[in-house]
DNA sequence: TCTGGGGTCCTAGGACCC
DNA sequence: TCTGGGGTCCTAGGACCC
């Protein structure tokens, strides 16, 4: 048995316990360059907000409907997601945390009425973090995200489920008729591992409801579409395929990329950009103790933009050896970006990512005579992640990289802000009596 | 004017080998 | 008259997730 929980509109929730005015207002929170909405209040919802929904498209509600949108603030998230999950963990032996807001519980030998005890740990969050949440509980962590959506759904709509399986929904509690109608009144995309495409096909082959999806046969699912949905099917059949992953594991590949605030033509400006990004990339890399053999670049224009031509290229540079060298992997990205650029393009977006990732406890040894040379910048490594982590991100960088003080072209749009309540002494909130 | 960022997994097809 | 079969590795692209 699984739980998943997982916090509501985790983002808005997170704005919310700082700012209780915006309590039962529609407010959406914006992507980097305040692009477009990827947190949504309930009423947010209500007035037809899709996930995504592009901000310039959905301004005019500020006026007419009382929308408010926030830039996303997400040092502040990620504090207040520790501190969520920490409470989550209560509820089992072992805990997967798979995202931001979402958490696996393996519930393996819990006793005692499971409901109840979720009812407790959900009470817990909300007092303890002012963050409401939903936990949803199967045989499978498949099922466990299906009821988690059946209890946000039970209560967020009243009406489309019964009313008891709001907040907490455990289907493993429920008859086997109950749980079919539940089944047939829930629309087969909802199914995690379920998206656009194989959710279109599978409508159009007459699979409308989980319950439809349920009661495939699995060599069909497998002939007519892959293994991932047969998994997917055999899970919401009860047979556990996809494990609880206990330990986070390291990434196989590390990525920085950014739209740019507007439009950028020349290399400079984008030479300064790809300079922080594999800068930044680095220091993810050295976080996890990792090595990268090839760094990958890459450059394009919008494809929103349908009158610009259009450019999107990208390459990977192979390294000699396997590096976490702040240095060597700007200078290899650098390299890259110059064998790709080509003048005449409005560019919109860069990035890099590290690719072919290895643990640097398994260097390989090497016959030469450099070995103090790369002690001493491994040790420079240390010093610049100690100093930007204590005063403050980029504190230190490389010159490429722009001087500080110079008016980055590049940088993404942020005009609605809020406060690191949590995160930065000077942000701190004060209470009045 | 204006549309995010960071990941994983699977598959098909080509190159190459014996 | 008439040119095999099978395996592995790599890459690009597509699908999914939040």
């Amino acid at each position: 048995m699984y739980a998943l929980v997982d916090g509501n509109n985790f983002y808005v929730s997170c704005e919310r316990v700082f700012q209780p005015a915006l309590n039962g207002v529609p407010v959406v929170v914006l992507s980097n360059n305040d692009g477009c909405a990827i947190a949504r209040s309930n009423e947010a919802k209500a007035l037809g907000i899709a996930m995504g929904a592009p901000w310039f498209q959905i301004k005019h509600l500020e006026a007419s409907a009382g929308l408010v949108a926030l830039s996303a603030n997400f040092g502040f998230y990620g504090d207040m997601s520790d501190r969520m999950m920490r409470l989550a963990a209560a509820l089992g032996p072992r805990q997967e945390i798979y995202s931001i807001d979402e958490s696996f519980i393996d519930l393996a030998g819990v006793r005692g009425d499971l409901v109840e005890r979720a009812h407790t740990i959900r009470s817990r969050i909300l007092q303890g973090t002012g963050i409401p949440c939903g936990i949803g509980m199967g045989r499978t962590k498949t099922l466990a995200k299906l009821a988690n959506h059946i209890a946000k759904t039970a209560e967020r709509k009243p009406g489309s489920y019964p009313e008891a399986l709001a907040q907490v929904c455990n289907l493993e509690a429920l008859q086997a008729a109950e749980q079919e109608a539940v089944f047939a009144a829930t629309p087969v995309g909802e199914v995690w591992g379920v998206g656009r495409q194989i959710g279109k096909r599978l409508v159009a082959g007459g699979i409308h409801t989980v319950l439809d999806l349920q009661r495939m046969d699995l060599a069909t699912v497998r002939r007519q579409f892959s293994v991932v949905l047969e998994r997917t099917v055999l899970e919401l059949q009860g047979t556990p395929c996809i494990e609880l992953e206990h330990m986070p594991q390291a990434k196989k590949e590390i990525a920085c990329t950014r739209s740019f605030g507007r439009a950028i033509t020349t290399l400079e400006p984008l030479s300064e950009a790809v300079t922080e990004f594999a800068s930044r990339a680095a220091e993810k890399l050295r976080r996890q103790h990792g090595l990268a053999n090839q760094v990958l670049v890459y450059i394009r224009t919008s494809p929103f933009r349908k009158d610009d031509r259009q450019y999107s290229r990208s390459v990977t540079v192979p390294l000699r050896r396997p590096s976490a060298d702040t240095a060597v992997l700007v200078q290899s990205a650098l390299r890259g970006l110059g064998s790709i650029f080509v003048e005449g393009f409005r560019y919109a977006k860069a990035g890099v990512m590290l690719l072919d990732l290895q643990s640097n406890r398994l260097q390989q040894g090497e016959l030469d005579l450099e070995d103090d040379r790369m002690e001493d910048r491994s040790r420079l490594m240390l010093a610049m992640d100690t100093l930007n982590q204590r005063f403050g991100k980029g504190k230190v960088h490389l010159a490429s990289a722009g001087l500080q003080g110079n008016h980055k072209q590049w940088t993404m749009r942020q005009e609605r802000r809020t406060p690191g309540y949590t995160t930065s002494w000077a942000d701190i909130p004060i209470a009045r009596a």
